[in-house]
DNA sequence: TAAGATTGTTGCTATATAGCAACAATCTTT
DNA sequence: AAAGATTGTTGCTATATAGCAACAATCTTA
């Protein structure tokens, strides 16, 4: 670890002309100053100014280390004003991702009229529900249906949703409504990205593993299934909501349904959010309904 | 004084890829570059990097002050390496003072036989009998009749000059020969640089203030006055030498003349002198004679 | 799948450090 | 010419700091 408080102190004395002053500016003490120097000296080998207890004046080792490193703490200050400009204001490349169909029908909406308000950030929506890794491939935020338990996120409730447990009139005909989780086991279960279900019973959340035939991570072909019979699925009121108006399909179990199946922000934790994160959160919860 | 360590520590964390080789690599405790680079980022006021347990990401400031900041280490440590190798070997501009005529007849010579060996040095020789201020004007060296006390330069002897008193025959035969020292008031006295004479009495070094109505900073001038018979002048050995064996010049007050009135080099202290000075002082002082 | 290895973080303490005050050496001013 | 102001240096001490060890969280390997 080399000694940059030195350097900074001597280039200082140089420019100020004296030890006080560059101490002043420093805002430390002289005595601290002129040890920082002497120690420098020693460090370098070399005699870097010649004082006497009025004036001092650079060694040719001086001069040279002073044109080296003069520009060094201008750098560093710059450096630091581009990170104070950056945390004003909302700006720079955001990169965000969401589940398919949620992420078109609400998200992306709300995220385009965001852009209208905010030019000078540029986004990257990722779209696809597969669950990606936010730190390792550099989101800045991800909106999952569920909260996560992870020691490097943090997560902030976006708004509820219900998921409904539901299959068509076609197959309640054919294979009967169930009446208890239980009965599940029974029947045709067709699963999304998860593998189990969530419940509750007694007011305890539970998650209930289900066989299933069918997999899909994608909630239109989900749906699709659905409609078409091939079993019971628990699926976003979003996707569902019409058609239980339409009574085409039959909610199921409805007193087992768990009351918050929540939509988080999910984002990489961190003591101090960028200003287009929180812009951006903020701007959800408002407009998510 | 601003956080130059923390600095260094993140941009090799992130040239590192993690904080333990990171550490490894400055030479200190993991567990200080974790502090550093948390102490830098409640600074700035912006996380630089998301970790994991396992890994870690740079956000957009982070990048940002990465790029910014990725030179800096290295240009201290090529402003180090310069200097390094400046102490390697005399290189440089080397400004020294000396009188004019022992440094004519003794000083050049010797010096122009030293830059022949010492082709990387420079040499700016100034020749007066003005007793210039070395840290003000920016001297590496002077080369001083007599030892001199100041608390911001060091002297080392580089050879013993003795001082004659002497008058011409011209002169003996019109104003009689002094005997003691008080009978100096009585002579006309010739005056150089120093307004008084240098003489030993019972072992005890002894400044004798005398009047005088000639001064001159000039040896050769000096000389001139007392082969002419103006007075008495006190004047180093190697104005005199040749004029004493023949006779023209009268040797006076033996007695008490001070043995020591030695020639010394004198430089800027320092803790650490430059290989260009040593270099110079042992040359001197090995060919001095 | 489990044990071991490796990562970054945090409490505790020995160590290093920075400021105060006194000082010596000039310079300034009256 | 003398008193006061200002400079850089140094001893002493309160404070800050860096390392150790223990830890939690993950990854690796058998």
């Amino acid at each position: 670890m080399r000694n940059w408080e030195a350097m900074e102190a001597f280039v200082e004395v140089v420019q100020q002309g004296n030890f006080s002053k560059a101490a002043a500016k420093l805002k430390v003490s002289t005595s601290h100053i002129s040890r920082l120097i002497t120690q420098l000296e020693s460090q370098l080998g070399s005699t870097l100014l010649f004082r006497t207890t009025r004036r001092i004046r650079l060694s040719e080792a001086g001069e040279l280390y002073y044109q080296n490193c003069r520009s060094l703490p201008e750098a560093l200050s710059s450096a630091e004003e581009v990170i104070s400009t950056l945390n004003q204001t909302p700006v720079g490349n955001f990169k965000m991702t969401c589940s398919t169909t949620f992420g078109e029908r609400y998200i992306a909406p709300i995220m385009n009229n965001f852009l209208l308000d905010h030019p000078d950030i540029e986004l990257d929506f990722h779209l696809t529900n597969r669950t990606v890794d936010l730190i390792e491939e550099g989101y800045d935020l991800a909106i999952r249906m569920g909260a996560m338990k992870d020691s490097s996120h943090l997560s902030r409730r976006l708004c509820n949703r219900v998921e409904h447990l539901c299959a068509s009139r076609q197959y309640i005909d054919q294979h009967g409504i169930p009446h208890t989780l239980a009965e599940l086991s029974k029947h045709q279960c067709l699963l999304g990205s998860k593998n189990h279900w969530l419940f509750q019973e007694n007011g305890q959340r539970k998650e209930i593993k289900v066989a299933s035939q069918y997999r899909s991570n994608s909630g239109v072909a989900l749906l699709d299934a659905t409609r078409k019979g091939l079993g019971i699925a628990q699926l976003p009121d979003y996707y569902v909501n019409e058609y239980l108006e339409s009574g085409e399909l039959i909610p199921l179990l409805t007193q087992y349904q768990y009351p918050y199946s929540g939509v988080w922000l999910v984002y990489p934790k961190s003591l101090h959010p960028s200003p287009k994160l929180q812009a951006v959160c903020e701007y959800l919860i408002e407009n998510i309904d």
